[in-house]
DNA sequence: GGCAATTAGATTGCGGACAATATAATTGTA
DNA sequence: TACAATTATATTGTCCGCAATCTAATTGCC
């Protein structure tokens, strides 16, 4: 393949990844609207809803999710506002806030119990290339993960 | 695997496809960085340096990015702000606007053609893995454009 | 103990995404 | 040929991402 051929978008593999991931996120939408929350809002929860009733620092959510404080901050006092989460600060650490689900927040888990299976019915892939591609993507993000820090 | 399990994160595929898709962006910017645009202009740079020296209207290039108006006008704005490519209205249909490169913009296809190759030194997949990747990713997309229209 | 270096989180500013709406041009049709 | 419906783009408002910078608390080290 020449090096201009290596410049269309159809063989780029970022834009494969960048447009998938819109889609998949827009099928999430209507779903996540009936919940009163985003899409980044929604992996915030599921993080929430893993590690409840133990409380996260914004620090650990950060890693977890890849996004920084910038992003954190802002979106977290809008889970706030939504009567979700709250955000103590730390007694041992004054600088760290400590982020621990609502009973609401505690609550919501149960309606979005039903949205795995939903998504996977709008996604027609057979189980099998689901998790291929599943797998694919993490083995991608972990080897991207400890080489840039190089 | 039982509901509250499909509820994990890394159990998620649109996690590892929206966290997959920062990251490799994230190796872009340092690269895009020296040519003075974003990563969503670039894509925008790669249609046009294809389509070239033809226009594309901003429907069209919106159908090829899967991206709307409220977001390519703002960045075609500063695209031609750059200097990087002219927005004329066309002729036949005043409503349309023709995308274009300017002389400047049509030279940085120069400077972009040592990109790909950058990032794949970056990302060490075999070309294989990487081929296989990419065309998965390309199968999803397909399946969710033609289904979300029903 | 005192102070520099580090760390956690917040803030600011810019550039996307995208829904909803607006505007203006074009097309289809009675 | 009017004029309703459609179409192409622009605008507005909200919510991310993320770089850069700031503040305040903590830690390390003399």
């Amino acid at each position: 393949m020449s090096k201009a051929d290596l410049l269309k978008l159809d063989n780029q593999l970022c834009f494969a990844l960048y447009a998938g991931s819109r889609a998949v996120i827009r099928l999430y939408r209507p779903l996540l609207e009936k919940l009163g929350i985003t899409y980044p809002q929604y992996l915030v929860m599921l993080v929430l809803w893993e590690c409840s009733p133990e409380a996260i620092n914004v620090k650990t959510l950060g890693e977890r999710l890849l996004l920084d404080s910038g992003t954190l901050t802002p979106l977290l006092k809008r889970l706030e506002q939504s009567g979700l989460i709250e955000r103590k600060r730390c007694l041992d650490d004054e600088r760290a806030r400590l982020i621990s689900l609502t009973e609401n927040g505690a609550k919501l888990k149960g309606k979005a119990l039903c949205i795995p299976a939903s998504l996977i019915k709008e996604v027609p892939l057979e189980t099998a290339q689901f998790k291929q591609l599943r797998s694919h993507l993490q083995n991608l993000l972990n080897v991207l993960q400890s080489t840039e820090h190089k």
